[in-house]
RNA sequence: UGCCCGAUGGUGUAACUGGCAACACGUCUGAUUUUGGUUCAGAAGAGUCUAGGUUCGAGCCCUAGUCGGGCAACCA
C-alpha cells in the first residue's frame, strides 16, 4: 500500500463504479444518482436481465441513490401486461425496491410527441413517404452513404401537418414515418436520419388505441432517462452505437445542464444455456421445456422454480463483474453460489433417490427406536427433528457394492458402515434377480454402535443415509442436469441451437422415498438430502405425494475419484 | 473495403491510472469430519494477442497488425 497513513482500504471497482465515484466528486448532476432497470414487457426476465437488474439497483444502493423500474413499452405488438406482471414479480423476488410507481414510457408519449414537434419546428425531422424497402435500399451500407429521401426538405409546414394527420390516423399502418434529419452520410448508421415515429395500429397495453404512431426504441429511452431525471442510463454494448444518437437527442430535449449519460457493459452470458428471448420462447413453444419457469430454464421463474435463492443469485451477479468485454460465465460459479447460500439455510432431511431395502437380521421384527437429527449442522439454534430406525430400512443403491473398489467406504459384502444417527452395520447376505440387480441386502447391526453413544470400539470410514421402510414416504424427485450439451448453444449460425439440446436433461424419479418429516412441507420448501444435494418442493405436489426438484447437487468427490477408476 | 468496442491462468474479474500480475470459480494435495458435504491448510496454472516505439521502468501510454464482438427493423 502507497500510503499506510490512508485508513480507508482500497477496494477494487469496476468500470461503472469509476465513472460514478468520479461524477459524485466532480459534483455532475448536482452529484445525484439516479439508474433504471428498462425491460420491454415482451418475456419473461432471465439471468442476464437479473445481473443488469443487480447492477442498477445495486449501483443505487451503494452510492445512496434510487432505481427506477421502467418499462420501455414503445411496440405494441409484442407487448403485454402478463409480462408486465411479471417482471414486477421478478424484480421484487430478487429483493429489489424502486422509489414510487412502476414507470412506463407510454407514461411519456404526449411529451414525447411534443418533442417531436418541436424537431420538426426547428427543421431536424421530417416526415418521410418512402416505404420501409425504399428507406433501407436508400440507407446505403456501412461502407456506401446512403441517399438523401426526396422529403428530406419539405417546409416545417408541411412536416407539421403530415405529423398531425399521422397522428390522427389519416394515414396507413407504415405508410410514412418522422425521420430525424442528421447526416445520410454519416459513417454511424444510426445517424443516417434514423426512423423516429411508426404509424402502427396496434393495441397497446397500457394507452389502448388513443395512438396510432408510436416512437421508437431511441426516440424513446433517452428522453424517458431525460423527463426521470437518470443519471446514469446503463445498457449492454449492443447499444454502444446508439449513443451517438442518444446524446444527439438528449443535447436538443435538454433545456439546463442536467442530463443523462449512457454506459455501455457486456450482458452476462451462462454456458450450456441460452439467453435470447426468442430462442427461450421457442423452447417453450416447441415444448421442450414444461414453460417459463421450467427448473431447466434460465429465466428468474425457472431459477425460483428450481430453488435458489434471491441472495444466490444477487451474489453470484456481484462475483462475475462487469466490463465490456464479451463473456460467458460458467454456471460452476451459479451453483457455487446457490451452494454456498443454501448451506447455511437449508434444513438437512434424509431421502432414497434409488431405494434398495435392507433387513437387519438380528433385529426382532418390530424393533423401532426413535431420535433425534440435527436439522443444520450450521446453525446450532435450528433444532432437531425425530427419527425412527427400523429392522426394514432402505438405502442408495449407490451405497452398496457387491465388488467394491478399493477406496469405496459404503456397504458391501462383509463390510460394515454406520448409518447415519443410527447403528454400524455389516452386510452378511443379499440377493439379486435374474438380470444381476440386488433387490435386497441382508445386514446385522452392531450393538452398541448407537449413534452418539458408541462403546463398540468399530470404527468405519463411511456413513450412508436411510429411510425406515416402515415409515418413509413416497416421493416423486425431478432431476435436472443441463440443458445443452455444448457450453455456446448459438455460437454455430448455420446450426439450430435445439441440435445441442440435452435429452437428458430431465429425469423424473417416482419411487423415491423420504424421512417421514417431508410430509408437512410446502412449496418452496428447500432442504438438502444429506450427501446428494438441495432440493425444492415443487408446486406440482399435492396429499398424495411431495414432488422435488433437485435445485444443485452437493459437491461429490468420490464421483470424481470413481471416474477416475473407470479411465 | 466503413465505423464503434474489446483482448490478462481453463473461466470471470483486478492490478488504486507507469513500479517486475491479485482475487474468485474450477483443478490438484493434505487435515478435520457420524454428509466422500461444510470448514481449514496448501499447490499447480498466465508473464498480460503480435510486432515495434516512448520510458530508468509498460498489462497500463503511442503506432501498426491479428483475432473476437457489434452496427445497414417502421424491434428493443
Amino acid at each position: 500500500m502507497k500510503n499506510s497513513n490512508e485508513t480507508t482500504e482500497y477496494v477494487p471497482l469496476n468500470f461503472i463504479e469509476q465513472i460514478i465515484e468520479k461524477d459524485l466528486k466532480e459534483g455532475k448532476n448536482n452529484g445525484e444518482l439516479l439508474t433504471r432497470f428498462p425491460p420491454e414487457p415482451n418475456g419473461y426476465l432471465h439471468i442476464g436481465h437479473a445481473k443488469s437488474i443487480c447492477l442498477n439497483f445495486g449501483l443505487a444502493l451503494k452510492y445512496g441513490g434510487k432505481c427506477n423500474l421502467r418499462f420501455d413499452d414503445t411496440n405494441p405488438e409484442t407487448e403485454d401486461t402478463e409480462y408486465v406482471d411479471a417482471i414486477i414479480d421478478d424484480v421484487k423476488w430478487l429483493g429489489f425496491h424502486w422509489p414510487g410507481e412502476v414507470l412506463f414510457a407510454s407514461d411519456y408519449f404526449d411529451r414525447l410527441y411534443d418533442f417531436a414537434v418541436n424537431l420538426i419546428k426547428i427543421g431536424l425531422a421530417y416526415v418521410d413517404d418512402q416505404s420501409a424497402e425504399q428507406i433501407s435500399e436508400t440507407r446505403g451500407t456501412p461502407t456506401i452513404p446512403g441517399k438523401e429521401s426526396p422529403n428530406r426538405n419539405r417546409s416545417v409546414e408541411e412536416n407539421l401537418d403530415l405529423f398531425a394527420r399521422m397522428k390522427n390516423g389519416e394515414f396507413p399502418d407504415a405508410s410514412r414515418v418522422l425521420r430525424a434529419k442528421i447526416d445520410m452520410a454519416s459513417p454511424n448508421m444510426h445517424l443516417r436520419d434514423p426512423a423516429l415515429y411508426r404509424i402502427k395500429r396496434g393495441h397497446h397495453h397500457r394507452t389502448g388505441d388513443k395512438w396510432c404512431i408510436y416512437p421508437m426504441y431511441d426516440f424513446a429511452h433517452g428522453q424517458s432517462d431525460y423527463f426521470e431525471g437518470i443519471t446514469h442510463s446503463i445498457c449492454t454494448l449492443e447499444f454502444e452505437v446508439h449513443r451517438p444518437l442518444y446524446d444527439w437527442l438528449v443535447d436538443r430535449l435538454k433545456d439546463g445542464i442536467y442530463r443523462p449519460y449512457q454506459i455501455e457493459f457486456a450482458r452476462l452470458e451462462l454456458g450450456y444455456t441460452v439467453t435470447s428471448k426468442r430462442k427461450l420462447l421457442q423452447l417453450v413453444k416447441e415444448g421442450y421445456v414444461s414453460g417459463w419457469d421450467d427448473p431447466r430454464m434460465p429465466t428468474i421463474r425457472g431459477m425460483r422454480r428450481r430453488g435458489y435463492t434471491p441472495e444466490a443469485i444477487r451474489v453470484f451477479c456481484n462475483k462475475v463483474g462487469v466490463a465490456k468485454r464479451v463473456n460467458v460465465i460458467d454456471p460452476s460459479l451459479l451453483e457455487f453460489s446457490v451452494r454456498e447460500d443454501l448451506n447455511k439455510i437449508a434444513d438437512r432431511r434424509m431421502a432414497v433417490l434409488d431405494p434398495i431395502k435392507v433387513v437387519i437380521a438380528n433385529l426382532p421384527e418390530n424393533y423401532e427406536e426413535t431420535t433425534l437429527a440435527v436439522n443444520n449442522p450450521e446453525i446450532e439454534d435450528a433444532g432437531r427433528r425425530e427419527i425412527t430406525f427400523t429392522r426394514e430400512i432402505y438405502i442408495d443403491r449407490e451405497d452398496f457394492m457387491e465388488d467394491p473398489p478399493k477406496k469405496y467406504f459404503r456397504l458391501s459384502p462383509g463390510n460394515m458402515v454406520r448409518l447415519k444417527y443410527a447403528y454400524i452395520i455389516q452386510c452378511t447376505d443379499y440377493k439379486k434377480d435374474e438380470s444381476g440387480k440386488v433387490t435386497e441386502i441382508t445386514c446385522e447391526y452392531i450393538p452398541n454402535s448407537k449413534s452418539g453413544n458408541d462403546t463398540s470400539g468399530v470404527k468405519v470410514k463411511g456413513t450412508i443415509h436411510w429411510v425406515s421402510a416402515r415409515y418413509g414416504i413416497p416421493l416423486e424427485v425431478r432431476m435436472y442436469d443441463r440443458l445443452f450439451m455444448v457450453e455456446d448453444p448459438q455460437e454455430d449460425d448455420e446450426r439450430d441451437f435445439k441440435e445441442f439440446l440435452n435429452h437428458d436433461s430431465l429425469n423424473v424419479i417416482h419411487n423415491a422415498i423420504g424421512e417421514p418429516s417431508l410430509k408437512d412441507v410446502n412449496p418452496g420448501y428447500k432442504c438438502q438430502f444429506e450427501r446428494k444435494g438441495y432440493f425444492c418442493v415443487d408446486s406440482d405436489s399435492n396429499d398424495n405425494q411431495k414432488v422435488f426438484n433437485l435445485t444443485v447437487p452437493l459437491r461429490d468427490s468420490w464421483a470424481k475419484i470413481a471416474q477416475k477408476m473407470n479411465n
